[in-house]
DNA sequence: GTCATTTATCATGC
DNA sequence: GCATGATAAATGAC
């Protein structure tokens, strides 16, 4: 019984699952809002991450891996940084 | 600097081709980092080696260090930042172990 | 020494 | 076939 949880666990860290489409949402909301310094603080991952029900872990990963790959290519997320700059700016209208 | 202590004619994968060239410096970074190292996976004998040591001893001494670098083909230094991300790594696992477990009272 | 990162690589989803 | 999340080397702050 404690092996299969245990090889279950090991499972469970080795295989990828998308994030869901709201937990994408909120993170690139924060990061885009933040784009001159996307470097969320401690207690602003663990608020990230329980509002995406995910790990503070996840958080890093996903901004790590934002932060690289949008540096890499910003010409591929221009249309995405529009998208969510527009969507910020209806929030704070209203 | 913190400049190679001889790379060593590595036998497998990844070789010391960094090429320190002096100058093929495109953007004029006025100081700082003169071309980071290229990361480069171990092979499994190394990472077989590296776990066996750390299994007896989380924290490697200068000697068996130089021994193990030696042995593997690695720099001193890399040996010393492998023991450091080990660490790291081991620590992570265990909060994701309690995370995991967390919730579930092995019914 | 720890620890948040950067970067490349790995593994998977679709 | 790339997009994406997680991990593995490597750096730097402290």
């Amino acid at each position: 019984a404690v092996m299969i949880l245990r090889s279950r666990f090991l499972d469970a860290r080795r295989k990828r699952r998308n994030f869901s489409k709201q937990a994408t949402e909120i993170l690139n909301e924060y990061f885009y809002s933040h784009l001159s310094n996307p470097y969320p603080s401690e207690e602003a991952k663990e608020e990230l991450a329980k509002k995406c029900s995910i790990t503070v872990s996840q958080v890093s990963n996903w901004f790590g891996n934002k932060r690289i790959r949008y540096k890499k290519n910003i010409g591929k997320f221009q249309e995405e940084a529009n998208l969510y700059a527009a969507k910020t700016a209806v929030n704070a209208a209203h | 600097d913190p400049e190679d202590e001889e790379e060593r004619t590595n036998s497998g994968s990844c070789t010391s081709s960094a090429t320190k060239d002096g100058n093929t410096s495109k953007i004029s970074h006025s100081s700082t980092p003169r071309t980071r190292k290229k990361r480069c996976p171990y092979s499994k004998f190394q990472i077989r080696e590296l776990e066996r040591e750390f299994f007896f001893n989380v924290y490697i001494n200068k000697e068996k260090r130089l021994q193990l670098s030696r042995m593997l083909n690695l720099t001193d230094r890399q040996v010393k930042i492998w023991f450091q991300n080990r660490r790291m790594k081991e620590k992570k696992l265990s909060r994701d172990r309690l995370q995991y477990f967390s919730g579930n009272p092995l019914l």
